[in-house]
DNA sequence: ATATCCCTTCAACGAACGTTGAAACAAGTC
DNA sequence: GACTTGTTTCAACGTTCGTTGAAGGGATAT
């Protein structure tokens, strides 16, 4: 590396409008990952990774980002959890190197697999646990008309949560069909919405 | 109210179930609300009167959910700012009565079109104005090869993002189009997505 | 073995957030 | 006007959460 102090005055400009701009990037998509209840940073390292065009180590990614390498060590671990991140070798360099998962759209399907889809689940279990309770209550009503009348209103109103769920799951497992081909998602969902028949 | 604590066994333990399952409910609610980011007592708040047949005041509210008037006070104003809870008068009694809005599909809807939209809109224009600090690297890189190329691929990259925030904001006018029609998300989305010809 | 280098783990700190309870406020009622 | 009743606002509190920096662990080279 010869002579980097003698470079031209506007690489320098250059390197330095490039450097914010994928700040600004990164701060973009942290902001975005932090309303959907992620982590800021799992937003941040992975957009500094997806701009880059050579994977890069640690020391790298904690100077861009201003962050200690303890946090940097987390965000990485999580960001390899959810396959948005791999680890690859780099010769002559002990360093262990990352590269992002330039595939968006199956990440967001990994993520929407995994997480939306356990925790609709979770809440249509609660759901339809509360359900059960309900019907018990109008069993063992014996004969109390204004008790019964509640317990059918909120009977009513629980199928109704629970075929939400339902309605949820669904529209979840179409997006997940429609990722399957890595194809534009709009012209995904549509072709797989199509196939199955609009029911 | 003639002899409440007369009534019979079997009534009061039904009642107690009913309690329980609403409690169960709401919690399940709650928990998905906090997942997309919001604060769980606003699921909680609108299942409780969700389930309930009559419109409920705030006294009611802050012991079934055992918060306090404060908390209750500032979760219903930000439900009302959603739409997703109206105070409806109830003759012969001077408190401020509440009741759900029912339809939860036009309620997804309008936190789509307003907040995602406005978060998706806001990432969309930082990446562009990346993108325009990343063409000015560019044009003032004066002939440095390699930084030329770095910025290129930035260049190619911030696109790529870009294109992504552009289609998110297109599957949200769609989602918001087949909400319109008061349909089932399911069928309402196909019909939107043939309609505009899957482009 | 010892030393070096890098990564992970974790206790401790600080900031941010949700929640309370009381005080201010608004709207009737006597 | 004073009093009651119901609602909102807000400072203070406690908890939770993200972040750091240092200690621990695992490789690889000497």
């Amino acid at each position: 590396m010869s002579g980097e102090s003698a470079l031209p005055r506007a690489s320098r400009d250059g390197d330095q409008a490039l450097w914010r701009a994928e700040l600004r990037a990164a701060e973009a998509v942290g902001g975005l990952m932090e309303l959907w209840g992620f982590r800021r940073q799992l937003g941040r390292v992975w957009t500094v990774l997806f701009l880059s065009e050579r994977p890069l180590a640690a020391p790298e990614l904690c100077e861009r980002l201003q962050i200690s390498t303890g946090l940097l060590s987390m965000t990485l671990a999580e960001l390899r959890t959810w396959g948005a991140v791999r680890s690859v070798p780099v010769e002559g360099d002990r360093k262990e190197h990352f590269e992002a998962e330039a595939n968006v759209w199956r990440l967001v399907r990994r993520v929407l697999a995994e997480r939306e889809r356990r925790a609709v689940e979770g809440a249509l279990a609660a759901v339809e646990a509360a359900l059960e309770e309900a019907r018990a209550a109008i069993a063992g009503s014996a004969g109390d008309p204004a008790l019964r009348g509640r317990a059918r209103f909120r009977l009513e109103r629980l199928e109704q949560l629970a075929a939400l769920c339902r309605t949820g799951l669904s529209l979840l497992r179409v997006l997940l069909d429609s990722a399957r081909a890595d194809a534009s998602p709009l012209k995904a969902l549509s072709e797989a919405l199509s196939r199955r028949g609009a029911r």
